[in-house]
DNA sequence: TAGGCCATCTGGTCCT
DNA sequence: AGGACCAGATGGCCTA
């Protein structure tokens, strides 16, 4: 494309839009060029704001307070809050059918746009960075999608099924993690446990609980054939770490994380 | 250096 | 009419 191809503000127009173009064509140079920084500015803000609501949602994920993980990239960040809110439904459910059991009843959650939008204000009126200047008010707020013409991608998006409802979520089997241990590192020399910093052996065992789907149960681990004192897990799974133990140099160089236990990558001298 | 991620600009379309 | 929303294009930054 040549450069005289390129209209002062109308570039690119794909199709005609004869009423708006020509009064953007009546406009002189000078005013297409505030125009367009107006709607420029519109967009940033608009953005920011969305960025602003996606930093409250990757900060309302599970281990986004440690400064050990990487941030969460925005796709990451909404793949793993819907992955997550259908986690916390199943555990939901779950406990309400304990509660069900025990013969006590709670009514259901009862979520609604308007609920939401309550809880979420500061979007509607947003922190002064971000306020609108629109005399319409600020528009981002959480509504119901709005009625296009159905384009073909619109049209497939609507014609895709349905996701499934998520599997049941079956009874947890607990794992015990002296037995955990036992199974994953067989040939452990009779002093194995004691070095190690306890953390870190609980948080393998919570991170080997997770990753294989099963429930991790503080409890304490054996005394690891030395005669040592018996060692207490302590650490909940919330608190569980993501990265690799081979950096800590507390554990003569022996891997303790799940990946490198399953991938026998650890070694033990 | 390729690829991922992001911010920004931009034009088209819809809504109020 | 003006603003919001959307998606394509582009270039910068970072990392493996």
């Amino acid at each position: 494309m040549e450069e005289g191809d390129l209209e002062p503000y109308v570039r690119r127009r794909r199709s005609s839009n004869e009423k708006a173009k020509n009064r953007l064509m009546k406009m002189d140079p000078v005013e297409q060029d505030r125009l367009r920084q107006c709607i420029n500015s519109r967009e940033r803000k608009r953005m920011h704001n969305l960025n602003s609501a996606l930093d409250q949602l990757r900060n309302s994920l599970p281990n986004s307070k440690n400064p050990a993980t990487k941030k969460l990239s925005k796709i990451n960040t909404i793949v793993t809050a819907s992955e997550w809110i259908v986690r916390l439904m199943q555990e939901n459910d779950m406990l309400r059918k304990k509660l069900s059991d025990l013969g006590t009843s709670i009514p259901p959650l009862q979520f609604s746009i308007s609920t939401m939008s309550h809880q979420n204000h500061h979007l509607q009126h947003p922190s002064p960075p971000f306020i609108s200047s629109s005399p319409k008010g600020n528009r981002e707020e959480i509504k119901q999608p709005k009625k296009k013409v159905a384009t073909p991608k619109a049209t497939a998006a609507v014609a895709a099924p349905p996701p499934p409802p998520p599997p049941p979520l079956d009874p947890a089997p607990q794992i015990n993690a002296a037995a955990f241990f036992s199974n994953f590192l067989p040939n452990l020399p009779p002093n194995f446990f004691p070095n190690f910093l306890h953390h870190q052996a609980a948080a393998a065992v919570a991170a080997a609980a997770v990753s294989t789907g099963t429930t991790f149960l503080p409890q304490r681990l054996g005394n690891g054939g030395g005669g040592q004192s018996p060692l207490t897990l302590s650490m909940p799974t919330s608190q569980i770490p993501e990265f690799c133990f081979k950096d800590c140099g507390n554990n003569g160089g022996v891997c303790l994380c799940v990946k490198c236990l399953l991938s026998n990558k650890n070694t033990v001298s």
